[in-house]
DNA sequence: CAGGTTTCGTATCGATCACTATGGATAATT
DNA sequence: AATTATCCATAGTGATCGATACGAAACCTG
């Protein structure tokens, strides 16, 4: 997982996994089909261990404002852990990919519009109960947010430390207006 | 440049660049020295092509947030232009690499870093002529700006429309105060 | 302890990678 | 027009990719 993580599906070659796990290739090969069932391994792994703040964050029962306050501050701990690569595995995986890994690339796309509409879920849920602004949009604005995390997956990936992340995260906040609601612009929010 | 901004460095093999080319394998050697070299013929034919809107916008004659601004705007537009891939080289060139190409996403990066220095210097220039509201720091806004339009890209390149990418620039812009001047929130903005 | 079976590591498969040596066609010179 | 020189596409180089075939060792059964 962190192999894929660090240099991406195709980057990543058999002989880097075999050194790392340790295995011979026929090991790996009853163990995993192929390559590509080893990389759909690791991406749920990898959404299993590593991102369970997204869910956390989106249901947890707080304000709207407070759910992606969550979610962003999540996203800046979770791609600048030490030890581990920067950023997000789902951006990380296959963002440009040859034609014959399409399928991979494909998915990885998928499991991004799956958290956009994830987001997009708790805004509308915001709307209807009422703590989200009048004047933003629920897609448009969870199309920002997810943007934002995509960016700062990148950000972390160039080097970007936690505390850095935090202020995007913070500044990305900022974007959604307070609604004035019972917790005023104190102390540091 | 088209192949390797829609599949990357790495994922872009010689046999499609000849294709593509209608060159032969020589021919392509004789000019080009090699691949990476292409490649940085590439990088540098994008940036003067494909990015000028982002030094028009950082140089205008006009308010930082005007300025910044037209930097996302333009971002938007970029990275969604019909006939080419989505998003911007720079990210998608290689953001996760085989350990050797790891020069390539080195240079990419430093790509990266040098746009965000640009808006950081952009900004200090507004903080020097007071139109850079108190509150927001010029690298920290920085890296959101720099972020945002990494996302942007990530987005693009999920198919996002101009539209929406706009919808997500102008979404960002709310992160930067007003300031409270001339213009005032009028019509669109 | 012998025989048959299963397991597992090595060595290799064909395909493809970036890249280049060589033979044939063209052009220049006498 | 004959000969020499130059260029250039085809064919192939070693290396590495993902994936496997085969021989040896181990294990259970009789």
């Amino acid at each position: 997982m962190h192999l894929f993580w660090e240099h991406g599906y195709e980057a990543t070659s058999l002989a880097m996994l075999r050194e790392a796990m340790g295995l011979t290739p026929p090991q790996i090969y009853n163990a995993f089909t192929d390559k590509e069932t080893l990389f759909r391994k690791a991406l749920t792994r990898y959404h299993e261990t590593e991102i369970g703040f997204a869910l956390e964050a989106l249901s947890a029962p707080v304000s709207t404002r407070e759910a992606i306050r969550r979610l962003l501050m999540g996203a800046a701990e979770a791609y600048s852990r030490p030890g581990k690569p920067g950023g997000c595995l789902f951006v990380s995986g296959a963002l440009a990919a040859s034609p014959q890994a399409q399928a991979i690339a494909d998915e990885l796309k998928a499991y991004r519009k799956a958290s956009e509409a994830a987001i997009a879920q708790r805004l509308a849920k915001g709307r209807a109960m009422g703590d989200l602004p009048e004047g933003v949009c629920a897609e448009g604005f969870a199309k920002f947010v997810a943007g934002v995390m995509n960016g700062m997956s990148i950000q972390a990936r160039d080097g970007a430390s936690v505390e850095e992340l935090r202020v995007l995260a913070q500044t990305a906040l900022a974007a959604l207006p307070d609604e004035g609601q019972n917790q005023g612009a104190s102390s540091k929010e």
